[in-house]
DNA sequence: CTAGGATCCTGTCAGC
DNA sequence: TGCTGACAGGATCCTA
């Protein structure tokens, strides 16, 4: 599920491949995968990659620009007479031969064709006029970048959702641009708050702790790649989970817990399943943070947070770690 | 106004 | 073996 670093993958290795290059043709799928005109993008040339959240936005020599969202399953994979680079939701596609049945999109280059692929149909293209993409509906009511926003900005917010549980709050796009169910996950993990705590109930503290969470874990993610063909296929031609490369708790129920060791959980909170460590993340442990903390001293979900430095910290715990744990290796 | 549920869509997988 | 239903979850729409 595409969210804010694999965009920002797909953006920056796409540049190289496609910036400044001519496209003859574009060939959309009848639907709602592609909105505007076929037309306008015909023969334009590619001037610039933007992003924005989980949003991303092409810009074209004619004035027009093509504003692109993957949704869950969306993937943007270049195939070209040089050179191959596949990012987004990781599936077989990334290797298979295109178009296929979830080609819903085909740009026609050059020197290479882009597929747009989208399982679900929920993402799209959009054409439309350059100076119009800041007020489309979307892009206009998206909050701010999770590394351009103040910790109190996100706790003044908090308190406007103060009863929403506040994974939901994360989720929300309008008030932090990009977080999808994984790094609300991971996020929640790092700053050791359960997903259902209501928003309002959040010290600044712990706000700050889940916006600091946010910005290393997505920061760690782009560096890494993110869900990209690279992350995808491992060098020996098997299909990996790109999540192994940083994930704590997400699609991790059944194992253990990397800080304490107990066994990682899954629920449902607004409406989205859910993954936390139960002794890192306790419910209702937020309702007396501080002055409990400093009575009893170290408690057994203060040792959970003993990240707060992050100097013993490492970031990728690769290596043939134990992280590699449903992976077929035959 | 907010919170929460249904909706879109298709492929996968568990269970019968 | 083959069918059915639950599930995946980003964003929007609708309802209370």
């Amino acid at each position: 599920m595409p969210e804010l670093p694999e965009v920002e993958s797909v953006r920056r290795g796409l540049e190289p491949l496609i910036l400044k290059k001519k496209i003859i043709r574009a060939k959309p799928e009848p639907g709602k995968c592609f909105q505007g005109e076929a037309r306008d993008i015909d023969g334009a040339t590619v001037v610039g990659l933007r992003r924005r959240g989980k949003a991303l936005i092409v810009d074209l020599d004619n004035r027009k620009s093509m504003l692109i969202h993957l949704r869950m399953t969306g993937q943007l994979i270049w195939r070209g007479d040089h050179s191959n680079f596949a990012a987004g939701h990781p599936s077989k596609n990334f290797t298979a031969e295109l178009p296929n049945s979830q080609t819903r999109v085909e740009f026609d280059f050059e020197d290479g064709k882009l597929f747009f692929n989208d399982q679900r149909k929920f993402g799209f293209v959009k054409v439309l006029p350059t100076e119009e993409v800041e007020q489309d509906s979307f892009i206009a009511s998206l909050g701010k970048e999770p590394w351009d926003m103040q910790a109190d900005e996100l706790y003044q917010k908090c308190q406007r959702h103060a009863r929403a549980p506040i994974k939901a709050v994360l989720l929300d796009q309008k008030v932090i641009a990009g977080i999808g169910n994984i790094y609300a996950d991971e996020s929640l993990f790092y700053a050791s708050v359960h997903p259902e705590t209501r928003a309002g109930e959040l010290s600044a503290l712990q706000v700050a702790k889940i916006l600091e969470g946010a910005c290393k874990v997505m920061q760690a993610s782009i560096d890494s790649g993110g869900s990209t063909m690279a992350t995808y296929i491992k060098p020996d031609g098997s299909t990996g989970n790109y999540l192994e490369l940083f994930a704590q708790v997400f699609r991790r129920d059944g194992e253990t817990c990397k800080r304490c060791g107990t066994e990682i959980i899954k629920l449902r909170v607004a409406g989205r399943g859910t993954h936390i460590c139960p002794a890192c993340q306790k419910q209702g442990s937020v309702n007396k943070p501080l002055n409990q903390e400093r009575k009893t001293g170290m408690k057994s979900n203060r040792t959970c947070n003993a990240n707060t430095s992050s100097k013993n910290r490492k970031q990728q715990p690769d290596g043939g770690n134990s992280a590699i744990k449903g992976v077929k290796s035959d």
